[in-house]
DNA sequence: CTGGGATTGGCAACTTCTTGCCGACTTTGG
DNA sequence: CCAAAGTCGGCAAGAAGTTGCCAATCCCAG
């Protein structure tokens, strides 16, 4: 058995400095992931200036970025601008990069502030990675699917997360709202099912992130 | 009655370029923040190369700040080191830079992600906002005395915000920790209180800000 | 106008959290 | 060693949040 290294590149700007010319040149590329912050890199600097428009290009998103309103109409245009595939999943997926089906790189830790991104080209991994995203990317629903079904909450979901921040009641939240209790509370449990959350702790984390406060 | 305008910089940037000499020439510093990103480049510039040391240095913060280790170290350092005095309020305080009590500068929102800075010099305002930053140092309580009384709570409070964060119940939390469920439930409370949070969800919302998660 | 699907919000049963109380146990300073 | 103080964790009452159910209402195509 072969012991392949992987690279390890710290931060965005090596990792983008290092894997540029991947880029460049890729037919096919396929991007998971649970936010914007993690390509932010790839993505200021691929979408002005794609040297060549790769063949194939798919996105899997998690639901929660389609909350925050720019994230949203970004990925709308590069849907109907660039050609690219977007899809939302519930699945609980890892921040990849699939380059060609021969280069995967893997997003780690962060350290320093910085995080880490593993650069796999050993083709046993790669094609593993790549079918564990096929699985994920078959269960996942279009983006013009999934925003048609959800346009409502998205509506509310801004006014609900301010008011879950600030931290009152069920009641005043609902009141404020102009909405009956019961109501307020469908809207935080489908607030926290997009997130991903299986606690109002965790759906604050997880809001945080997304910079959805 | 004489209307002054008020210019507003915008990005930690731009603030420090036109306020650096005031800093340099300080003789007296007061800050009051709720985390340490808002005056990321006052901390980064001046530390390392203090131009004058003013004569007196006061940093106000809340006692969240405290709960991540490198802050609450960072705090320690400028406090023994730099002769700073640090104290902790529970007070909802604002971001605020008082410099010789003759401008202070007042965090505002996020606008295309850079804070706006408001840059005071009324006497009138200053000596208002400077009187209300009294009051709430008055009743802070000092770093040291702070850090003896609750060196306990941050031991654990990694752990139990992880176990927040992770979404699982108090049960199965307290359960994993070795901990009976009314002390796992108390550590919550601390944790909560420290964070000045009413609710789980601004829980896990400030958690992340204070980039605790 | 009308029938059918979707949304709403009251009700209620249940789960999960929040907190005060208290007895047991540990630690600390004489 | 003792006493005072602090911590722990079980218990329990009550508050807050979660969800299924259902009738009332709204909305839209036919």
């Amino acid at each position: 058995m072969s012991l392949e290294q992987v690279p390890v590149l710290h931060g965005e700007e090596e990792l983008f400095a290092r894997t540029a010319h991947l880029f460049a040149t890729a037919s096919e590329i396929i991007c998971a992931a649970r936010d914007m912050n993690t390509w932010a890199a790839t993505r200021q600097v691929r979408s002005p200036a794609p040297v060549t428009k790769p063949a194939r290009l798919r996105k899997l998103y998690r639901p929660g970025v389609l909350l925050n309103p720019s994230m949203a109409q970004h990925l709308r245009n590069i849907a109907e601008k660039h050609g690219a595939e977007v899809r939302i999943t519930s699945d609980d997926l890892n921040e990849t990069i699939i380059i060609d089906r021969r280069f995967a790189i893997l997003a780690g830790d962060l350290r320093d502030g910085r995080r880490g991104y593993g650069v796999v080209s050993e083709p046993a991994v790669v094609q593993n990675v790549a079918s564990l995203f096929d699985a994920a990317w078959r269960s996942a629903t279009d983006l013009a699917v999934y925003d048609a079904q959800h346009a409502e909450l998205c509506d509310v979901a801004p006014r609900v997360l301010e008011l879950l921040a600030s931290g009152c009641k069920d009641e005043t939240a609902a009141r404020t709202l102009g909405l009956g209790v019961r109501t307020y509370r469908r809207r935080v449990a489908e607030l926290m099912n997009a997130l991903g959350a299986e606690s109002r702790f965790q759906a604050g984390a997880r809001a945080r992130d997304l910079g959805l406060i």
